[in-house]
DNA sequence: GAGTGGTCTAGACCACGGG
DNA sequence: CCGTGGTCTAGACCACTCG
């Protein structure tokens, strides 16, 4: 009866998955080649290849040329959070999104907005800080700088009725991102916009985008930030995940 | 002078990477079926289909048969966070790494440390409590409780000189596992202990593990919980990570 | 030097799901 | 139905790196 099932290059990540967990196959041993696990499971030595390379992606496994497959030693476990927009992270939990926007304008940054952002010592900037709300609660705050040098479409946008987030996210190339998340306290102006208390931690989410600018191959150097935006959700917010 | 590198899986994953954000294929827009890719860059199509496959994952495109694949509308982005060991966390830093237990005690759970490991009521778990130190100045605070009745050999080890956490990886199986982040204020307690004020806002990892009973098919119904644990870090601690 | 993983090829069959 | 992606196979060459 064991014949009877094709054999797919997840039957074997099932199957490899199962001895290192019941320790069939110990943290630091060596496991058999693809060749041997490719005549084991009566597989092409491909599919075996393509079960064993998720695993070492995962930081289950350790590969290395010549040296072979090994256990890892400490399995790093990966979580991975998927960063969608605002929008959609309030709608998923079954809420209504709202949007009400604070404040837009054409400022100069304040200096540690300048450097984190590489901007010039007289380079001006826009700054769009919004509220997003959740069933008409306010749910996070958005204070956002927009570099108008890499971005100089978003001066004519009005942001009272899109938000910056989705607007950049539509018009706005971006190459690489950064993201931080912290905790930090509620100021009495954070209160009042998020209906918390003076004092409470909230959870605060900082990220920062790149244009590395396109086909140039001086990569990193003439990378230019698009947009720097923190977030800073109401008190009570978790961010959760599976490993 | 074009022919000569030859084509790699990598390389049409880039060329489609260039022309998603160079707009020449926009969000919506229905590209080319891996055989006129294959075509295309004359390769095989199992190649491009390497390629597409990653870019699937990453949530840039979204494929479906017969359908095509097409430039994700909402590119959710997606954060990967690395959670390894403690002391890897730490000596990556290049600090080094100190470990100090607080309390080790079989007791009884409270009530809502008991009801998120599914604990009946008069069971009773091994509490572990410990600071991680980098360069003996406190970074992490470590509250663990471990399920005596998933993991009895826990009760025997000394936690003096290895921290749960490590143990626990070595020696506990585990299938599943949550993590959720969150943000929290400094009490009394927490302030000693992580060198903190009062009143600071720290960042706090909960992690649960669960072991899916081996082999079992009834799948989530007889899992239960390893261990949970709440990582509070010291003040100022950041985590970040590249989209 | 030689063993091991990384990848490509050409052809094939299958599963899903849109029309 | 039938086009599209998902996967398997057998063979091949290459790149890395350990001994």
């Amino acid at each position: 009866m064991t014949g009877k099932t094709r054999i797919t290059w997840q039957t074997v990540q099932d199957e490899v998955s199962r001895r290192i967990k019941a320790r069939i196959w110990q943290p630091g041993d060596l496991i058999p080649t693809e060749a041997e696990l490719a005549a084991e499971f009566d597989c092409a030595r491909v599919t075996v290849n393509r079960a064993l390379r998720e695993l070492a992606e995962t930081g289950v496994l350790d590969r290395r040329r010549k040296a072979g497959t090994r256990v890892a030693e400490h399995p790093t476990r990966r979580a991975v959070f998927d960063i969608p927009i605002l929008r959609q992270e309030i709608t998923a939990t079954g809420a209504r999104y709202g949007y009400a926007l604070v404040r837009a304008a054409v400022a100069d940054p304040p200096v540690p907005v300048r450097a984190a952002m590489r901007l010039g010592a007289d380079a001006r900037a826009l700054t769009v800080q919004a509220l997003h709300l959740a069933d008409d609660r306010p749910f996070v705050f958005e204070d956002r700088w927009i570099n108008l040098g890499a971005v100089p479409a978003a001066q004519t946008v009005d942001f009272t009725s899109i938000s910056a987030n989705e607007w950049l996210v539509r018009n706005a190339v971006f190459s690489r991102g950064e993201v931080v998340f912290s905790a930090t306290v509620a100021d009495a102006r954070l209160a009042e916009l998020l209906g918390a208390a003076p004092g409470d931690a909230l959870f605060c989410v900082d990220r920062r985008t790149w244009d590395d600018a396109a086909g140039a191959d001086a990569q990193r150097e003439a990378a230019q930030v698009i947009t720097q935006a923190q977030l800073t959700y109401g008190p009570g917010y978790r961010l959760r995940t599976e490993l």
